[in-house]
DNA sequence: CACACGTGGTC
DNA sequence: TGACCAAGTGT
């Protein structure tokens, strides 16, 4: 046997050695049902590849099934108000991922007949799809191969070769590689193999090497370094940003906003707000003339690049006519049904808890 | 390329 | 308890 025939026999024995494990121990996840035999539904894949995307598993079950139920294809999704997708997206994160959703719906209706496209290329020109998800969609749900590479996937390659190069530098080399292992029977299987081991066995910290089938494979392992990989830049410090947040109340409702389409929680329902932003603290203006009592607690909440420490301000609006500030009034009992950022939920519970309404 | 963009879980 | 991180994309 030569050295090259020896090498490819290896690496057909990882994606061997990882779909025989998927076989036997693959989790039971609700967007991996197959209604047939054959590959899950398209939508069903779509919609939990985009709420995975920086995701947690536990976090998005729940919201899938509530999205599934209340629309369950892309002509009912596509065809709601973009106002009950984003109060259905709310305490998910990452709105825009929400607001993408809806365009990339429409576009399937009204471009591709309903169907999503079945090729990695045209699922890229979609909004909401990157390189990612357009290969985890062509691979899962059309069993078409292709590189599929995510956070799990670059840990498990990047210890299965003991790539030594620092992210994001590290990573045409690690596609590379994945590109080698990657089977053309099983594209899909293969590649969600590869994400269920990177979750439950190659974690980031402590992975369970003995119990991992690719542990004779890993160079990683045979170094006695696993945990070394991936090689990660230093995290930039979170500045710590103040702001304020205005409660105002009338009778038994609360007076909401709609955030702008674009930027932070963009086109969300919100508690009107001073300006705070990454970048600079609120101004600490009221939106509009009142007599303005400030909470003795103030709330704080961490983003993703900033730290927030938010005051909240409190009126009681007597006015006959509706504050000078575009809104809507909202039934402070049915708050949860508002769809607020979990920020603004945090600041209604505390205004609520302490008696102000 | 670097940064904006949420949230809840983990140790 | 604070740092780290999760099925990334858009600009």
């Amino acid at each position: 046997m030569t050295v090259v025939q020896h090498s490819v026999q290896k690496t057909g024995d990882i994606a061997a050695l990882l779909l025989d494990r998927y076989d036997r121990h693959a989790r039971d996840l609700p967007w991996r049902k197959r209604p047939g035999h054959g590959a899950p539904d398209p939508y069903h894949v779509w919609l939990s590849e985009i709420m995975l995307q920086q995701t947690t598993v536990a976090a998005v079950i729940p919201y899938f099934h509530i999205f599934t139920q209340r629309w369950p294809d892309f002509t009912a999704l596509a065809a709601c108000d973009d106002a009950d997708v984003m109060a259905a997206w709310a305490g998910l994160g990452y709105y825009a991922r929400a607001r993408n959703l809806l365009r990339c719906a429409r576009a399937v209706v009204q471009d591709h007949g309903g169907m999503l496209p079945d090729q990695e290329k045209a699922l890229l020109s979609l909004p909401g799809i990157g390189p990612y998800t357009a290969a985890a969609i062509a691979a899962i749900a059309f069993d078409r191969r292709a590189v599929v590479v995510d956070a799990n996937i670059e840990r498990v390659a990047s210890r299965l070769f003991a790539i030594a190069t620092p992210l994001p530098r590290a990573k045409p080399d690690i596609y590379q590689r994945v590109d080698t292992i990657t089977p053309a029977q099983r594209p899909g299987d293969f590649a969600q193999a590869m994400m269920d081991l990177g979750a439950g066995i190659c974690s980031v910290k402590a992975p369970s090497c003995p119990i991992c089938p690719l542990q004779h494979h890993c160079m990683a392992w045979q170094a006695g370094n696993p945990e070394a990989y991936p090689v990660k830049p230093a995290k930039k410090a979170k500045p710590v940003r103040t702001g304020t947040i205005y409660w105002v109340r009338k009778g038994g409702r609360v007076w909401l906003v709609r955030r702008p389409d674009t930027g932070m929680l963009g086109a969300m329902r919100a508690l009107p707000d001073d300006g705070w932003n990454a970048r600079e603290n609120g101004h600490g203006l009221p939106p509009f003339d009142a007599s303005w009592t400030f909470l003795p607690k103030s709330v704080s909440h961490i983003f993703t690049h900033f730290a927030l420490e938010i005051t909240i301000a409190v009126t009681a609006w007597g006015e006959k006519a509706d504050p000078p500030l575009e809104g809507e009034w909202w039934d402070v009992n049915s708050l949860d049904k508002a769809g607020l950022p979990t920020l603004f939920s945090k600041a209604a519970k505390e205004a609520f808890a302490l008696g102000e309404t």
